[in-house]
DNA sequence: ACAAGTATGTTGCAATTGCAACAAAGGAGT
DNA sequence: ACTCCTTTGTTGCAATTGCAACATACTTGT
């Protein structure tokens, strides 16, 4: 456990608590769970009631499509945590399923003892829940953002609204974007090649210069 | 103020705060402004730092797009908030224009004076916390839900989670959804007539019967 | 019962997209 | 330099979609 500490400083749901992890985390009756490779860690239709943070190795979310088989969702590394929005919302079944990708080591902290003030009453817990709030708060802005990018009908107006925001982000007209093609149309949820003729479409047509992962509009 | 208690004691955000409101209130140092019709409540472009409660009226979500028009996000009545992710988010700048439809009150609340725990320490300060974490957490899984179906690409795609959705929500194959025709569309972001058109072909093929907003799934 | 308005379905057509298959360019390792 | 692998661009084609215009219910108010 202690070996982790330095890890956990850093993630943005203990800022501020830094030097008392120990102490909350015996307030909070936080446990650490191993899993081996290619466990579940919970299943899709489970009630959850706990936060997971990847201590060690890594974990699959996964979703069972309308045939059946299984969709890769998200992997999430070291320092990330699942199933937050579905614990605190108390009345959530999880659409998805939890899958250890390799030998991994997860903390869960149960929603309960988070929300209900410990009898000492320490200061931490009330730092624990701002922390929480202001996380879920940014992943809905996250997600407002990426509904209103999903709404566009056309890859070009899709592209568009994404290069605005990346512009207003990097506070430039010049910047570099974190996907590659592939990524980036998986993101804007279109074809890859559809995505790449109509970016060469709105080069040709005197909008942008690009190349690879940079991007200029003009 | 007064007249507004019945109200507010219904919203979920002062769910087991009812009786002890007043005190709250002065407590969080909360304000309300009157708006007259057609007044700007705040401007895209704005930091927040406060959420806002409708009490009287209604107000606009407005949203400028890439031409410079206005486009409506969304209509909010009495009893709806707004502003609240962007507040706690703590670093977002406002990407809509709040205007006030009808002569409207609004009621503030200062993220400051909800996240810093008041010298009296009251209890009701805790209870608000852990209700603004539900509601958000709740928004998380509905705008998570909301991204999975605009990440499909077809119209049946979207028609068919979208009809699974509900399916689930009201645990039977029949079911009447709360949008016409149009406002399916507009929620699936969708042409009307092709929404339409695939219905009928689903019908045709076997796979659902509807009447108006009545689905039966087969 | 009638008129007017709204909601839904229908259809032709052009534009956009996904798909598949391939070409070209770039990188990493030997 | 050569090979293998990854990334990006290209293109023909079929399918899906948006758009526009119109047809057909269904409501509502008088």
């Amino acid at each position: 456990m202690q070996q982790y500490f330095t890890v956990l400083q850093n993630m943005p749901i203990f800022t501020g608590i830094t030097s008392d992890l120990p102490k909350l985390f015996s307030c909070l009756g936080a446990k650490v769970h191993t899993y081996s490779r290619n466990t579940v860690v919970f299943y899709g239709g489970d009630r959850v009631n706990r936060i997971g943070i990847v201590l060690k190795g890594s974990v699959k979310l996964l979703k069972e499509d309308a045939e059946g088989h299984a969709v890769l969702l998200a992997a999430l590394g070291v320092g990330h945590l699942f199933g937050e929005a579905l614990a605190f919302a108390d009345t959530a079944i999880s659409p998805v399923t939890v899958v250890a990708e390799d030998e991994s080591d997860i903390l869960f902290l149960e929603v309960q003892h988070i929300l209900t003030v410990c009898e000492t009453s320490c200061k931490f817990h009330q730092v624990l829940l701002t922390n929480m709030l202001r996380l879920m708060a940014q992943k809905n802005v996250y997600l407002n953002q990426r509904v209103e990018l999903l709404s566009k009908r056309t890859i070009r107006e899709k592209l568009t609204l994404y290069l605005q925001q990346q512009q207003t982000l990097h506070n430039a007209r010049q910047f570099t974007v974190p996907f590659d093609r592939a990524d980036l149309a998986d993101f804007l949820c279109v074809d890859r090649s559809a995505l790449s003729r109509e970016l060469c479409h709105m080069r040709d047509e005197g909008y942008l210069t690009f190349t690879k992962n940079q991007f200029t509009l003009l």
